[in-house]
DNA sequence: GCTGTCTGTCTTTTT
DNA sequence: GACAGACAGC
């Protein structure tokens, strides 16, 4: 045979059609225009990294890169279609076939890819962290527990315990002493419910998040064709908030990239904020080390904030055991001083904050141009209550998750056993929902099922009690029901919820709403191609607790943003109120006693303060109203030793007193 | 023997 | 408001 030899072609044309000098600055443009090999951008907040992400993907494929052939890592979905929309934008369509998403997704593309090479079938099931927890729930019912007088770790703290050994690459010893002293006398029986999780997971090919990148992980290291065939797809990975990768995931890096060699990563150690999860900042320092001949690239000049803002950031930041090389500037003006707000107590902060939001729309601002940040889910349940009266729609991100919710689980239950009969946690959902149905007549009617019973048709088990009989009945019906309509997800959406209804109206008294929920769900589920889709998207992607109102409701105003500061991360927003900054909620009262965890709450209000471009507000209430009686609080330590110049003081006065005040003068 | 309900405890951040 | 353990009722 003759063999002929193609050159590679000239990829790189003459002129670009977009002016890249004219629109980035120079360290940005050194990053976009960045060729081959390693590169690592340090970026501070607001200096422009997504928009640097963003032109260089633009500019690798008018380069002629074909965009398949682009990794685009990022930390949120939202994150990495966002980007792709604005390469789009800039350039043209091509830019949407970039392969792009989390760490999570693309390995979970992957496993789906080669399932029989690691002894999975093409369908296994993604569990998120709840389902998780009632796997581990559930082998922790066959294991004799030790009774001791001392508590045994509950499901949640079992999972954490396995994911942080996974997450941080230690073992389950090590973890628990280091982190959960208390359990030292359970490490053996933790150690074997650790393995009987795994096993059931590999019986049941079922995989948490934390296996998809492990089981990735090894995939590639340890099936070397494997690992060419899928880093030969990849001309090009970026990475984006690399500050909070944990060091299984820049394994995967180094894998996906170790072909072609071209890998940059972004990211900035003053935003790290996720060690909870195993990040750890110092993945930073290290890339170097990983990745040859790296070129480092460092972004300094904030576009975003005024100087104002910038102050009171490089201020927080100071106070960080850990000391940063950074001290952001801008050429922008000085701006508003920014804000701090004492209210007398909670619903005093909600009432400033709702009549602020209502002046500023009156001055012509969009709603989704303001924001409302805070560090737990819950800490804006009050303001969210104030914000329904007044009708201000709103869209929530960070806390539950609509999918987190139990009637939307319920639901959802109904679907993945059908389409996985060996899914148990399902099925005891399912089950136990009926009356009179408890754990242990579940698990006799799985086993039956198990051993050659048909699991959609449970009535025809033996033994069953006339109590619940009736209602097998009619649960088999809804699986007959299912079945013809396969091929329709709104459809079978629809009639699961039709079926649950009086479960819902007997377990929850807050059922209408719930209902509600569920019959806006099922007007969303259009979107998913097939309940398989769906069952892995709601798993992966979890859609937000408040999103599901506003994307039906048309409401003709875009939503405020109210969001965790978590969530908040890459995004920006022209007024910023910060609230419920108390001592014990940021810093979070966990975090006290550690010097490394206080410094991570640091970066935490460094990264709330500089989402905002032009305002910024702090605001705290001087009473905590709780369950256990009100007291008097403190303000966030790290506001405390702000000086005056930098952050003012706000009062809050009543129209009543202001106006008695006026008369006497 | 199993289920359903009552009571006390603890409540971070997310893929 | 969720969860785990205790206990009463079928």
């Amino acid at each position: 045979m003759k063999k002929f030899v193609l050159s590679q072609e000239d990829i790189t044309p003459a002129e670009y059609s977009i002016q890249y000098e004219d629109l980035l600055n120079e360290a940005q443009l050194e990053a976009v225009m960045f060729d081959e090999g390693s590169a690592l951008i340090v970026a501070g907040a607001g200096t422009g990294k997504t928009r640097t992400l963003v032109y260089r993907v633009a500019r690798l494929v008018e380069s002629g890169v074909d965009p398949t052939q682009i990794l685009l890592l990022t930390f949120t979905r939202r994150a990495a279609s966002e980007m792709l929309r604005r390469a789009s934008q800039i350039l043209d369509e091509r830019c949407q076939r970039v392969e792009g998403g989390t760490f999570h997704h693309y390995c979970s593309k992957i496993l789906h890819r080669y399932a029989e090479k690691i002894g999975y079938p093409e369908q296994f099931t993604i569990i998120d962290a709840g389902d998780a927890m009632d796997t581990v729930n559930l082998v922790r019912s066959q294991v004799d527990i030790p009774t001791q007088k001392k508590r045994f770790p509950k499901k949640s703290t079992l999972y954490n315990i396995f994911s942080t050994s996974v997450n941080k690459q230690m073992t389950v010893r090590d973890v628990i002493e280091q982190q959960y002293p208390q359990f030292v006398n359970y490490t053996e029986t933790i150690e074997l419910l650790a393995d009987k999780y795994a096993a059931y997971k590999e019986q049941n090919f079922v995989m948490d998040f934390d296996d998809l990148l492990v089981k990735t992980r090894d995939l590639l290291r340890d099936q070397q064709e494997v690992r060419k065939k899928v880093a030969a797809q990849h001309k090009h990975v970026l990475v984006d908030e690399y500050q909070d990768t944990n060091a299984l995931q820049a394994e995967l890096t180094q894998l996906f990239s170790s072909i072609h060699n071209n890998v940059m990563a972004v990211g900035d150690d003053a935003q790290s904020i996720y060690s909870f999860r195993g990040a750890d900042h110092k993945n930073m320092m290290r890339y170097p080390e990983l990745f040859e001949d790296t070129k480092i690239i460092k972004l300094e000049e904030n576009y975003r904030s005024t100087q104002r803002i910038l102050d009171v950031a490089n201020r927080v930041l100071k106070q960080a055991g850990e000391k940063f090389e950074k001290e952001l500037y801008t050429v922008k003006e000085k701006g508003d001083m920014p804000g701090l707000v004492k209210a007398a107590n909670m619903n005093d902060q909600s009432r400033f904050l709702t009549q602020m939001i209502l002046n500023l729309r009156e001055q012509g601002h969009e709603l989704n141009e303001i924001a409302c940040l805070f560090r737990n889910g819950r800490d804006s349940f009050d303001l969210e209550v104030m914000l329904n009266k007044k009708n201000i729609p709103y869209i929530k991100y960070g806390g539950q998750k609509f999918t987190e919710a139990a009637h939307v689980k319920d639901v959802l239950a109904h679907l993945r056993v059908l389409v996985n009969p060996k899914d148990t946690i399902s099925w005891n959902r399912v089950l136990m929902l009926i009356d009179g149905i408890g754990p242990k007549t579940a698990e006799e009617l799985f086993s039956w099922a198990q051993t050659g019973g048909n699991p959609y048709r449970p009535d025809q088990a033996p033994n069953t009690s006339d109590r619940y009989l009736t209602q097998l009945k009619a649960l088999g019906n809804l699986f007959s029901e299912l079945k013809k309509l396969d091929g329709s997800v709104p459809e079978q959406l629809q009639t699961v919820v039709d079926y649950y209804a009086k479960f819902c109206k007997k377990r929850f008294d807050d059922h209408p709403k719930r209902m509600k929920d569920l019959e806006t769900f099922v007007d969303i589920s259009g979107t998913y191609r097939s309940l398989e889709k769906m069952i892995e998207e709601v798993a992966l992607d979890p859609i937000e607790a408040t999103a599901i109102d506003t994307e039906t409701t048309e409401k003709d105003e875009p939503p405020l943003i109210l969001s965790t500061i978590h969530s908040a991360k890459g995004l920006e927003w022209h007024t910023v109120f910060l609230i419920q900054c108390l001592d014990g909620i940021l810093p979070s009262g966990y975090a006290i006693d550690d010097e490394e965890q206080i410094d991570e709450e640091v970066r935490l209000l460094y990264v709330a303060v500089t989402r905002a471009k032009e305002q910024l507000f702090i605001t705290y209430p001087a009473l905590f109203q709780s369950r256990y009686g009100d007291y008097f609080t403190n303000p966030s330590r790290f506001i405390e030793d702000i000086e005056k110049d930098y952050l003012e003081p706000w009062l809050l006065v009543e129209e009543s007193e202001e106006e008695q005040k006026q008369l006497e003068e």
